[in-house]
DNA sequence: TTCAAAAGTTGCTATTTGCAACTAAATATG
DNA sequence: CATATTTAGTTGCAAATAGCAACTTTTGAA
């Protein structure tokens, strides 16, 4: 697929996705969430083609997700590290985790989040309002941002007509 | 790639990818989100070739996400729409997104998501303790769930104990 | 200094995508 | 009611990606 059309779609999951919507991608970053850090541990864990590995690591780093750092101090070999930008895709993954559970691992989750302060089990990754009421997809409305373009400004705005359309009366 | 492969991975996020990996699937969802419902129209927004919405459709119709339902009682034809199960993502589709307006969007997200009762911007997706507590990556401790196997097991404790010599002195 | 492991690279095959033209059925139109 | 136009795909072929396994080149260790 050429995804270089993803990144004109104005749309921050396109260009999420250009940068580890890629097969593996989201797999070695659970990996480095794991604690995983070297070439050749991704690859056994993963069993994934060793080719490939190469080409998605040099994309987190390019991309600013993982960095190259010396194993230590002044040694040629090095290892992957999640940066600030990695580290925040945290909550996205999971959220996946937690869908994945609820909906795929019926007879329970393979590993559970614990908040190590109190040892207890995370909450639910959940869409918030500022009030912390927890929201429903149905509860959201769309505007354009400040990085809208006039495509998007217009598409969203012939939502919100489809929208009130859908809930008049109610 | 063989993704038959994730699916023994014992993990949530590889049984999720299998589902919802692949190349515009996750696009897909997102116009679902947008309310398109119709070939035409996910097509003509998404610019996907057809075939592959054919086969991304059916796939995520098989998999519970969305469901062929007529689109006014008695017609033929059908329109795709979210079931909860596809729903259900929506608070990972939007840390996603705002992840992306984050790192990659820096001149202003494309898409402000507001919550319709008070018209307040939501919050930021996060992952929160039971008190409510903002916890980063490093805050968290991974244990085996109900549905781990042995091989998980195995290796999250070899990682608490990974975890316990690289924060002990703290 | 020798050796084995680490971190890729290369070349080839198999699988997925993309593209564009074609088809069949369902609805709309006169 | 007959015909036109959408809608929702299917098909076949070219191009791009992924998988596999053997090979190379540096390390770091003994």
């Amino acid at each position: 697929m050429k995804h270089n059309k993803l990144d004109d779609m104005n749309c921050s999951i396109a260009t999420s996705l250009e940068l580890i919507g890629e097969w593996w991608t989201i797999l070695i970053l659970r990996e480095a969430f794991f604690g995983t850090r070297r070439f050749e541990d991704f690859q056994q864990y993963l069993g994934i083609a060793r080719n490939i590995l190469t080409t998605r690591l040099r994309k987190l780093c390019d991309g600013g997700l993982l960095q190259r750092v010396p194993i230590k101090e002044g040694a040629k070999r090095h290892e992957y590290k999640l940066t600030a930008m990695g580290r925040d895709l945290y909550p996205t993954l999971i959220a996946l985790t937690q869908w994945g559970d609820r909906w795929l691992h019926l007879d329970g989750a393979p590993v559970k989040f614990i908040d190590h302060v109190t040892g207890e089990e995370i909450d639910d990754v959940a869409i918030l309002s500022k009030q912390g009421k927890e929201l429903d997809a149905r509860d959201l409305l769309l505007i354009p941002g400040p990085g809208a373009n006039e495509e998007t400004k217009q598409r969203l705005s012939l939502l919100q007509i489809a929208w009130e359309k859908h809930h008049e009366g109610e």
